[in-house]
This record gives C-alpha cells, structure tokens and sequence, in this order.
DNA sequence: TCAAATTACGTAAACGTTTACGTAATTTAC
DNA sequence: GTAAATTACGTAAACGTTTACGTAATTTGA
C-alpha cells in the first residue's frame, strides 16, 4: 500500500490539512514548512490519491469517447486529437468501443456515469433519443464529434457534408469531367449519407451534368469492402464513368483496389477522389485526392469545447470546420 | 446533482448497509425489502458512484495503456484487443499517447498512479529504467505488451521476431528468390530492429543465399516514409534484387508506393512481404503478403493477464504468440 | 508596548461507498 | 412453549482527500 497525506503529515509534524494546502498550493503557510513537507513528500514517494480527490470534488478529471470502430482511422485521427487536448488539459481520456451496437452503447454510458466522468463525447455515433436522454438526466455534459443531432440541443463539431460533398463533385467537374459517379455510404444514414449524396446530386445539377439513377450506388456502410463492391456495381451501371467520387477514403480505397483487380488504370481511365483525408490517403497508389477534414484539429476542438462547458457552465456554439481539397494524383484533368 | 444511496435508503426506508447489500448481492436481506428497494432504486434512477466504491475497494477497474502513436494501425489493433478484453472484464482503459517521449511517458504514469488504475500496459514501448522503476515501486502490475524487457522481469506478450523474420525470408527463398533485400526498421532498436535483421541474415545464409553489405538498408523507424526511402536506397545499392523483406507493413506500403513511383511493378519486377498483417495490408495494391502477428488477440491475452494478476496475485508466464505467412498478392514465384 | 490585524496552522466534517460488529426479529428444534 | 440458531437488518468506522471554521502565533501600526 502506498502512502497517504496522513503518512507524510505524520512524518512532516502538521497536520493533514496543511499538507493538503501545500499540495494544492493555496497559501496559508510558511516557507519553511512548506519546504519540510515537500521534503517528507519526497522522501517518501507520496502520490496523491485522485480517486479521493475525485470523490469530493467531484472532478475526475477524466472523460470517455464513443466511437463505433476503432480500426477506422477516421476515428484514430479524431482520438489523437482528443487525447492531446485532454492531456494538455490535465485530463485523462477512456475509450468505448460501441460498434454502433445500441446495448453496447448503453451499458457503456451507464459505466461513464457511474465512473462521474467529467463529460461524454460521441465520436462518429448517432446520437439515439434513448442515448440523449440517458446522459442529459445526469445533466454530464456532452459533445458530438463528426456528428450532429437534428432533435437535441447537443454542441457538435463536423464539417459541412453537403458544402464538402459539392466541392468534391465540383472539382471533378472543373477538371473536366462530365460523366460522374458517386459511391455513396449508407443512404439511410442522416448524417454522413444523405449530405454528401444530396450535395453531389446539386453540384451535378447546377453545372448542368446528367444525373440519373445511374450515377450513385449504395452501401451499407463506409468501408473498404462497401468502395470495392460499389466500383464494381457502378461500372456496371455506368460503364463510361470517367470520374468517382466516394463517400469516404476507405471506400475510395476499395474502389483503387477494385479497380487494379479489373484492370482499370486510376487516373488515366477513371478518376477516384475521396473523402476524410485519412493518412491512409497518401499511402495508396496512386495517391489518393480527397476532400480533407481536420480529423486531429476536430477531435482537439471537441475536447476543449467539453472542458469550457466544465469551466464556465455554460454551452458552447457548434463549430462547423473548413473542408479542403487536397490534389494527390488519383485525379486527372480530361481534355 | 445525482442520488446517493443515502436517498435510497431514505426513501426506502432502510439503512445504506442494506441498500449497499441489495447492490452487491450479497445476502442478508429478505425478498420483500429487496423488491422494495430495487423499486426506488429505479424511480429514483440511481447510479452507484464509482469513485467512492474505488476509493475503499481500491480497485477502479480501469487500466491504463501507454503506446507511442496512435494513428498507426499497429496500435490500433492491439487496442482494439486491449478494451474488447477490458470490458468483458468489466474495466476501462484509459489511453496514453506518449510520442516515444520520455517526459511525456513520465507524466503520464504519474497520472495513471494517482488515478490508481489497476495496471498498466505499455504497448509497442521500450521499458525504459526509469518508467520500470517508478511503477515498480507502487507494485502496479504490468505487461509489455510487442515488447519485451531482458532487464526486469516484467510478463509480455509478443510473437518471436526472430523467428517470424527467418520465416518471412524463407517464404521468399521458397518461392525461388535468391537476390533478396531487407528494408529494415532501426538497427539500434533492439526489439523490432536486431533480431528481424538477425532473422534474415540466419535464413539467407542458412540457404546458401550471399549476403552482403548491399542486402540490408537501414532506416530511422518503422513508417511509411521510412519504406519509400528504404526502397529507394535499396535499389540503388542492389539494382537487380527481386524480392525484398520490409520490417512492417507500414514500411512494405511506403516500398510499394515508390516502386509505383519509379515504375517498377510489384510483384512482377520485384516482390515485397511485410511484417505485421495491418488491415491495411489488405487494402494495398497490390494486396500484400506478410507475416501476420495476430495483434488484436495479443491485446485481449496481454488485458488478460493483467487482470489474473489482479485476481490471483500472481505473475502470469510471458507468452510468444505465433506468427503466420499470410499470402497475397505481393509475391511471386520466380522460376 | 499593546491592541488590532494578519498569518499559520489544527480540528473535524464531508464526499459516497463497504463492511465488521451488534442486536432485534424470526425460524427451528424439541 | 421455550431455548437455540438463524436471518435481517442497523450503526458506525473506514477509505484518502478538501475545506469551513476556530485559534494560537506572529506581524503591524501607533
């Protein structure tokens, strides 16, 4: 067992509040003791009890992250982000992996609870009503990270998925593209499905490109295996597509995989550009042009946001982040 | 603020004991008072406090995980082990991204020892004498988790890098290479670096294959990056090698991405096997062979052992995980 | 030099649980 | 029906801190 502020208040001849004092750094002692107990402190290889302290402060200086998958680098990006603001915060951060399972969800909520964990963030989840108001009848401050809730008034921070989708499309079409198709994510998903479908739909539209059911394929998710099956499906559909734009980076992924596999030459024959800005992105080949999020600077956001509620009480503005094209080679201009 | 078990028991008109009792199944109270108090239990939505169980259980059923960087999938994997394990055991895990930084590492397990976590994993770290040191003394437990210590007796969980490196060249040799390069990670590094070097020097020359100073490139680490170099380099030192052994999978991609790069074709011209089975490895193009460690079960066995310490008291048996070739695309039989 | 103001402490309660110990109520055994 | 055994509780201390309040010691000001 190690020692306690008793031990050294024992040891140092004060009393435990002084020690405490000192500690924390209060004032309402002299030099001299100070310097005696910090000593004892030493010598004695005290460390103060968090779990005590957490107990009547009621401050555990600890927050949990829910993600559906950890394997996802999308959600990689997010934490390192988190996790760098936490600690520069003096905060601890403990991971949930939900699997967008909703039980699983729930019986990890009910554990952040009972840890009093400073604050939530839900990372890349769906926000579910039984979700929402498990956590907000404890009143434990929440953030939606890479998500966002059309029913609760829960602060978020994402970029803009219909803007960011537009821009993706566009680009293609400045390079020249007129037949283009979309490898869309889940169509049923309201928050990283239907904006980039609908944002694609209207950059097509506005620059006058035909768009028919032709030009968009479905998945049930946003991965690997969804891009490779959606390129496969939409070259049936769509034979003479020259330019693709998926729904995110692992499935643009799949499709240069899916691609390769079919002996079809990305860029010359057709341009892929994806979306995220994983790191995954610039090790593919080729590299892979994607509509950037700034995963870190977002999961970083997230966090600070959590802690000003904590500091100040008060809820925070949502923060809509800056999407950004970022050319790699898995684009070509088309003459 | 939330209910106590004080308003439980007021309202249910029983003493905390019995509440604390009814809670924790342990015996000593009738059916009826039971059903009575489990009912306001759930009217009031009660939720236990952690933090004050912790605080005189001296378990908080949380552990912490140091790791160099997140956004490898190496990491990642193994994480992803790590909390499926966590939480079939009824635990979190806090995570701690140290960036290889021995300040950093410090301070975190001085934050993991206040918040009295149950044990520590340091995964895919050097143990430094001094982070053993500083937990030792609180006799945390601990495992290395794809790392080892030849200096204290800390419990780990790794595949034999040796050995799953004299494997990988084999599998090269195998398919009838007899001019074959290795794209080494850092030759200092005495875990990953020196025996998977040594590996494939012994499976070289056990076959007869020569060996020179042209075989081996040397780089910093063991990333993306560090392989576009390495490939580079290599060629340059070796012009006619056809098959070459990168020290992960990280590295194998960066060596693919600059054969794309120069125009040389993977596994025609040369073939490249990596070390580590990273779901990206599936992903590559093309997909890529590689010795498999399997990283998510290390994880679960290293979390594992963690907690047979907490119950038992014992030091578990350090445990070699098996490797295993995994074919893909990336290597091909020479004639 | 002496009262007043300030500083430097110490005491004890509180945070929300668990649990050893004690006792009243119930059940068992005859 | 009564003593013994068992069951079903309640009381209070403990876990390791922080902090309100009180008081002795020191400093200040004239």
């Amino acid at each position: 067992m190690s020692y306690t502020i008793k031990d050294v208040a024992k040891k140092a001849n004060v009393s435990i509040a002084t020690v405490s004092r000192i500690l924390n750094g209060q004032g309402g002692y002299s030099e001299k003791t100070k310097s005696k107990v910090l000593k004892v402190i030493e010598e004695l290889g005290y460390q103060p009890n968090a779990v005590a302290r957490g107990l009547i402060n009621k401050r555990t200086h600890t927050i949990g992250v829910l993600f559906p998958k950890l394997s996802s680098s999308l959600v990689t990006d997010l934490l390192d982000g988190i996790e760098k603001a936490a600690n520069d915060n003096g905060s601890s951060v403990i991971v949930c992996h939900t699997e967008s399972n909703g039980e699983k969800t729930m019986k990890y909520l009910q554990l952040l609870i009972e840890k009093r964990v400073d604050g939530i963030i839900f990372a890349s989840e769906i926000l579910k009503d039984e979700y929402y108001q498990f956590v907000a009848k404890t009143s434990m401050p929440m953030i939606l990270l890479s998500t966002e809730s059309y029913a609760y008034p829960v602060p978020f921070v994402k970029v803009n998925d219909f803007h960011a989708a537009y821009a993706a499309a566009k680009h293609l079409i400045d390079k020249g593209h007129t037949r283009i198709g979309m490898i869309s994510g889940n169509k049923d998903d309201i928050i990283a499905g239907i904006p980039r479908i609908e944002g694609f739909k209207k950059a097509l539209t506005d620059h006058n490109i035909p768009l028919g059911s032709e030009n968009i394929v479905f998945s049930r998710g946003f991965t690997f295996p969804d891009g490779v099956d959606g390129l496969k499906n939409l070259i049936k559909l769509f034979p003479d597509v020259t330019a693709i734009f998926a729904a995110s980076d692992e499935m643009a992924i799949g499709a240069l995989s899916a691609a390769y596999q079919m002996g079809i030459r990305v860029p010359d024959e057709v341009s892929v550009i994806g979306y995220d800005n994983l790191n995954l992105a610039e090790m593919s080949i080729p590299p892979l042009t994607t509509v950037g999020q700034p995963l870190a600077k977002m999961g970083e956001t997230a966090a600070e946001m959590l802690f000003s509620i904590l500091e100040t009480g008060e809820t925070p503005e949502s923060r809509i982040m800056p999407h950004k094209i970022i050319e790699r080679m898995s684009v070509k201009e088309r003459k």
